[in-house]
RNA sequence: GGGGGGGUUCCCGAGUGGUCAAAGGGGGCAGACUGUAAAUCUGUUGGCUGACGCCUUCGAAGGUUCGAAUCCUUCCCCCCCCA
C-alpha cells in the first residue's frame, strides 16, 4: 500500500473532504497539520498518541506538524468526549501539566520540523465583541445537533454556556495557525467542523480534517485522564508492559493500528493467525513489546518481558526487590503492611490479609495480628503479585 | 420573578426516624482458574483497634429527638415548567 493511501486510511474514521485532501498531498504540497492538545494532565497517553502517530506519518512525508497547546482551551475545559461538564482548572494547574509535553511529544515526533503554538497568546487577548461575532456564526440549534449536547440536555444535565464557547476557540485556533488539515478524535468532529466554518468566515481556505477511532481503555471505557485508565506515553518500561497486558484480548488489533507503527501486513498476518487459533496472550505479548518499543527502546521492550514473564508466567520474583527500612522491633503483621506502604491503610491491610493476599517470606499467612519483628534479618513481604519489599530494621548491604 | 424536582460513600444510583458505614451496578483491590495483569467465578471496597467497640461520612451550618442520610430552620448549588 503507497503511504500517501495508508495516511489516509490508517485508523482513519473520516476524511473531510477526502478526496481534496488527497488531491493536494498528490499535488506535492507542503501542508500544515494541526493537533490541539490542551494541558488537561501531566501525562499524554495513548489515546494521545493516536492522532500523534498520524502526524508523525504527515511528517515523514515532508508535511509541518503544528502542535497547538491548549493553554487557554485548557483552562477553559472541552466537554466533547464527556457526558458531563469538565471543570475549569486553574492557570497554575495547567502550566505544571504542559512541562512535560515536548519530551512526552518528542517520543513520537521529529521535533526538530514542529512548530508549536499556545493558543493563550491569540485567545487571551480577544475582545467581548470579536468573541460576539466569532458565537455569530453558530445558531443554539446547530450546537444541540451535537449528540452529547443533545443528550445531556434530554437528561436534564446541565450544559453551561461556556460549553459552546469550547469550538469557537478551538476553531479559531484553525485561523491562527491557517492550518490545511487538522486531527482529532471522534468526538472531536464538531470542533474541527466548527474550525472549518470559522475559517471561511476568515476568508481562508476551510481546513481538511481526520477523525480517528477512540481507543479503549482497560476498564472498556474510553481512555481518557479523568478517568484514570491511561497508558502513559512516559510510563516506564515494565508499567507499559503491564498495562497492556491487562488489556482485554478483542482489543489487541485496534490496538496495534493504532497505537503502533507497526507495518499493515504484519497486522494481517497477525489477524490471520489470531483467527488460526494463535494464543491472544502471545499477540499481545507482541504488542506490549511493539509499544514499549515504541516510546522507549527495543531493548527497554525486551527486557520488561522478560521480567513479565517472570513475574506472572513462572510466578517468580522479580530480580530487583524494593527494599524498606523500618525501625527494629515487634510490629502486627497488619500494621507492618501499611508501614511498608503496601497498604493504603492499617484497615486495607487488614483486609487483604485476611482476604488470604499476603505472603511472608513465600507462604501466605491470614493472621492479621501475627506478631513479627523487624531486625536484621530480612523479611519478605508480598501482596499479590506485583506488590513485594524486602523489610530490614537497617540496610542490608554495607 | 413564580411553581415543581433534586444534591448520598471513587462514579452511577437505592434509601425518607433506629435493624445504615448505608441496597444494587460500575470501577478498584485480592483469591480461584489460566501458557495474559484477558475472559469467567468468588471475596472485598471510610478510618482506628488483636478483639468488644469507637470515630468520621449522606451539599453547608444550626435545631428537634434517647436516637437523623432520613424531621425542622437558614444558606449554597443543580434541573424542569411558567413569566
Amino acid at each position: 500500500m503507497n503511504p500517501i493511501d495508508e495516511l489516509l486510511t490508517r485508523g482513519v474514521t473520516q476524511a473531510i473532504d477526502r478526496s481534496h485532501i488527497e488531491r493536494r498531498l498528490r499535488e506535492g504540497a507542503r501542508l500544515r497539520i494541526k493537533l490541539g492538545i490542551d494541558p488537561t494532565g501531566p501525562l499524554l497517553h495513548l489515546g494521545r498518541a493516536v492522532p500523534l502517530l498520524k502526524l508523525r506519518a504527515f511528517q515523514d512525508l515532508g508535511h509541518l506538524p503544528v502542535i497547538v497547546i491548549g493553554d487557554f482551551t485548557g483552562r477553559i475545559g472541552d466537554a466533547s468526549d464527556k457526558d458531563a461538564e469538565r471543570r475549569m482548572l486553574g492557570r497554575d494547574e495547567v502550566e505544571a501539566n504542559m512541562a512535560g509535553y515536548l519530551g512526552q511529544i518528542g517520543r513520537i515526533l521529529d521535533m526538530e520540523r514542529v512548530e508549536i503554538a499556545y493558543n493563550s497568546d491569540w485567545l487571551g487577548p480577544m475582545t467581548f465583541e470579536e468573541v460576539a461575532h466569532l458565537a455569530n456564526l453558530f445558531s443554539v440549534a446547530e450546537m444541540l445537533d451535537r449528540e452529547n449536547f443533545f443528550k445531556r440536555y434530554k437528561e436534564g444535565k446541565r450544559i453551561s454556556l461556556r460549553e459552546f464557547l469550547y469550538p469557537l476557540m478551538q476553531g479559531y485556533d484553525s485561523v491562527a495557525v491557517r492550518a490545511d488539515v487538522e486531527l482529532g478524535g471522534n468526538d472531536q468532529l464538531f470542533n474541527l467542523l466548527a474550525g472549518r466554518s470559522i475559517q471561511r468566515a476568515h476568508a481562508q481556505e476551510p481546513q481538511d480534517i481526520m477523525t480517528f477511532g477512540m481507543l479503549e481503555g482497560s476498564d472498556g471505557r474510553k481512555m481518557s485522564t479523568t478517568y484514570g485508565n491511561i497508558i502513559a506515553i512516559a510510563d516506564p518500561p515494565d508499567e507499559q508492559f503491564g498495562k497492556v497486558m491487562r488489556l482485554k484480548d478483542e482489543l489487541i488489533l485496534a490496538y496495534f493500528e493504532l497505537t503502533t507503527r507497526a507495518p499493515r501486513q504484519r497486522i494481517e498476518d497477525l489477524r490471520q493467525s489470531l483467527r488460526g487459533g494463535l494464543n491472544p496472550m502471545e499477540a499481545k505479548l507482541l504488542l506490549a513489546e511493539e509499544i514499549v518499543g515504541l516510546y522507549h527502546c527495543p531493548e527497554d521492550a525486551r527486557a520488561a518481558r522478560e521480567r513479565f514473564l517472570q513475574v506472572f508466567r513462572q510466578r517468580e520474583l522479580p530480580d530487583e526487590i524494593p527494599e524498606v527500612i523500618l525501625p527494629e522491633g515487634p510490629i502486627t503483621l497488619q500494621a507492618l503492611l501499611a508501614e511498608a506502604g503496601l497498604a493504603p491503610s492499617r484497615s486495607e491491610a487488614g483486609r487483604l490479609i485476611r482476604g488470604g493476599g499476603v505472603r511472608l517470606n513465600g507462604q501466605v499467612v491470614t493472621d492479621v495480628s501475627l506478631g513479627i519483628t523487624v531486625g536484621p534479618t530480612p523479611l519478605l513481604l508480598q501482596v499479590g503479585r506485583r506488590r513485594v519489599a524486602r523489610i530490614v530494621s537497617r540496610p542490608a548491604r554495607r
